[in-house]
DNA sequence: ATCTAATTGATAATTCTTTATCGATATAAA
DNA sequence: TTTATATCGATAAAGAATTATCAATTAGAT
């Protein structure tokens, strides 16, 4: 019988990249056996929750000694799908849009941005990080002809809508969506919002939290 | 008797910029009265959520009416401490840096990013969004002087520690952290990791689960 | 060959978060 | 005035995630 498909919680998923970040470190260092304590002590983490998280990339360890570094390494890598670069579109050029293309971290973690797309004629002919930008009527031919199923959104909250259903109709299928507000898809698309606003909120209270402290 | 400090979750935390965002909407199309039911219909929620959500912050709203926008407004952003503007200090002119220093959006935040420093010479000097990017040397001095409490980390992952070290000794003690690794700081310093890592490894395991789902 | 110690992985307990239920309340209609 | 209804807020139940516990396993020492 076939292996039962294991999804894993959210924040095991979540945690999983950071991982494979100190694994590759480890790996660099020469070092190719390591135990869930050590990475635990490093990353400042329960090491069963290290265990547990490990787990549902299907990893297995050995008993008194830990797990074989290059092993891990993959099998992480496998389970997120980074072991075979996706490709990925970004439509809106601006500040944030402009970061993510020039990000020269994205290959180690699967992505790679191929083409920028924006409304602006002023941008649209310009190349940032050695990416095109494109207008964005090219986006649907282009996206069906090169096979591109990934969008990322980095346009402000009123055109967002708009762009998510342009990339919907061009086959995209997973969408990483930068902008605040909460796009439409249908069940068939993914959608994995990034709210920075939300990180902050949390700093502020926690802030606010540690100035005057209810008790301590 | 004094009001119990209420804390408070995390993802209810994460959750109020939403909110408001919304109501600022509403306030905006001139509408003073949101039930949770309205809210929670427009962001795809459980109403009983948004009311547990909001009353973290201390509103009351009104049986069969619902709740007053501008009130509403008004407890979130004293809660998250938005009312009041906070200034701080990014370290790290890069991409991303840039990108944060030229989003005009944290007004509505209550963040107010006045200066940048850069251990690149060649950055130091210019102005990125209208904002001075400043030597490093000069942080310490300056966060003293004009008593900046915030620190936004921008850097690569080989410098966040030390600029840490850095941002404590000049008397920060909340630190947004969007380089990928875990820094240490005193317990004194609250620190919030962004990593879009984490965001990008949820979209791609639940991208290969739509393509190939294990049941439907 | 046996024993010891370290580590994994499974199970159980706990804590946190979300979702459901229901009485209380206020508005508006009859 | 009474009744019906929408909504809040409190309490309870259910579901997730984290943390604790422990048997099984294995390398290395004795």
């Amino acid at each position: 019988m076939e292996p039962v498909k294991k999804v894993g919680s959210l924040p095991s998923i979540r945690r999983l990249p950071t991982y494979l970040r100190v694994l590759r470190q480890f790996e660099e260092a020469g070092r190719d056996i390591v135990s869930s304590n050590h990475i635990a002590a490093v990353l400042r983490l329960d090491p069963v929750q290290v265990r547990k998280d490990l787990a549902i990339t299907g990893i297995i360890g050995k008993p008194k000694v830990g797990y074989f570094v290059p092993t891990l390494i993959k099998a992480i890598e496998e389970f997120l799908g980074w072991d075979n670069s996706c490709e990925a579109f970004l439509v809106g050029a601006g500040n944030l849009g402009s970061a993510l293309l020039g990000y020269a971290g994205f290959k180690d973690h699967g992505l790679n941005i191929v083409a920028a797309f924006d409304a602006d004629p002023a941008k649209v002919g310009t190349e940032i990080a050695d990416k095109f930008v494109l207008p964005l009527e090219k986006l649907a031919n282009l996206a069906k002809r090169m096979h591109i199923t990934t969008g990322i959104i980095t346009v402000p909250e009123s055109t967002a809508q708009r762009i998510a259903d342009m990339m919907v109709a061009a086959g995209i299928t997973a969408i990483w969506n930068f902008s605040p507000v909460r796009i439409d898809v249908p069940e068939s698309v993914v959608v994995q919002n990034e709210d920075l606003a939300g990180g902050l909120a949390v700093l502020c209270v926690k802030a606010a939290g540690i100035r005057k402290p209810g008790r301590n």
